[in-house]
DNA sequence: GATTTTATGACCTTCTTTGACCTTATAACT
DNA sequence: AGTTATAAGGTCAAAGAAGGTCATAAAATC
């Protein structure tokens, strides 16, 4: 199993978790050397798994002296995600973004497993297209309510 | 008794069987190779005897790295489940019938009590008018389907 | 003999990997 | 200062590596 994207994604993710500042600053080459791939591979990783919705902000600089620094977004308080969360949802939501973001909730532990697959299953195109007029808005508005939901205090 | 489509079955079976983690994973070209057969027949063994009805989950992904993985649903849970969903779900379910029904979940400890919130969100009403066009019909999909992950044993 | 189940193969979609070519920043020379 | 060389990272399209679908042929069952 397990392809080199994925290995990358687990290894950046891994020395990430150890960064106590909450980013870590690379290089494409030499990253791209230690798993003997082409260093476009690196790009394909990180825009594909560390993307703004799943937690992630990727920078970079070219030249001499070029890196790249992959900033984990999280460890905010619940307010703070909410809120970040809010602006990420707009009023539009389709069903990629919405699975990208129950990932994020996953990450932060505001979800279980299972709430995450429930929430997926009512989010998925083909159980919605048909029945709904508006998927893209209707996900929208449901998640930000659901929201609410996750940082009740009242619900263990 | 013996021909492919039963082998096979028995084999996945068996191998599940073994596997303490409610689910296995395979690929399946490798094992159609093994019974020396077209990959499109481990599909048809797959949709023929892996459904849900009888227990099964099936999902894959495509691509380098792509895989099948299996996974059995809980007998227990399973068969509760499906009597209240022959019991009380038809093709249309009101807003009140979905509550009542989330609340005997919940009594029956199928549910948390987080899970029941989130569900009785989307089916809320007041949630769903406007953007679909049959609520009812898509509550009773929803739940059906809502269903089938609460009998999930790879989610804890 | 008719119908249902099983097996096969051609063609499709999705995700990953690779490589050629492009842009930007710094350093080194006139 | 202006120009050229070098050292990064970026983009994009094509090839490769899975799994999916569907119609049809073959086999089994009734």
């Amino acid at each position: 199993m397990s392809n080199l994207a994925d290995q990358i994604e687990q290894y950046l993710k891994r020395i990430l978790e150890e960064a106590r500042e909450g980013y870590v600053v690379l290089q494409r080459g030499i990253l791209a050397e230690e798993f003997s791939c082409v260093p476009s591979q690196i790009n394909y990783v990180l825009s594909t798994r560390f993307t703004v919705e799943r937690g992630y902000l990727v920078e970079s600089r070219r030249g001499g002296g070029g890196y790249l620094r992959i900033v984990r977004l999280s460890s905010m308080a619940d307010r703070q995600l909410r809120q970040v969360m809010r602006e990420l949802i707009g009023d539009q939501l389709s069903q990629e973004r919405a699975y990208h973001l129950i990932g994020r909730l996953l990450d932060e532990s505001l979800l279980t497993l299972r709430e995450a697959e429930i929430i997926r299953c009512v989010f998925a195109q083909k159980n919605l297209s048909g029945k709904t007029t508006q998927p893209d808005e209707l996900r929208a508005l449901l998640l930000k309510k659901l929201l609410v939901i996750l940082c009740r205090e009242d619900l263990e």
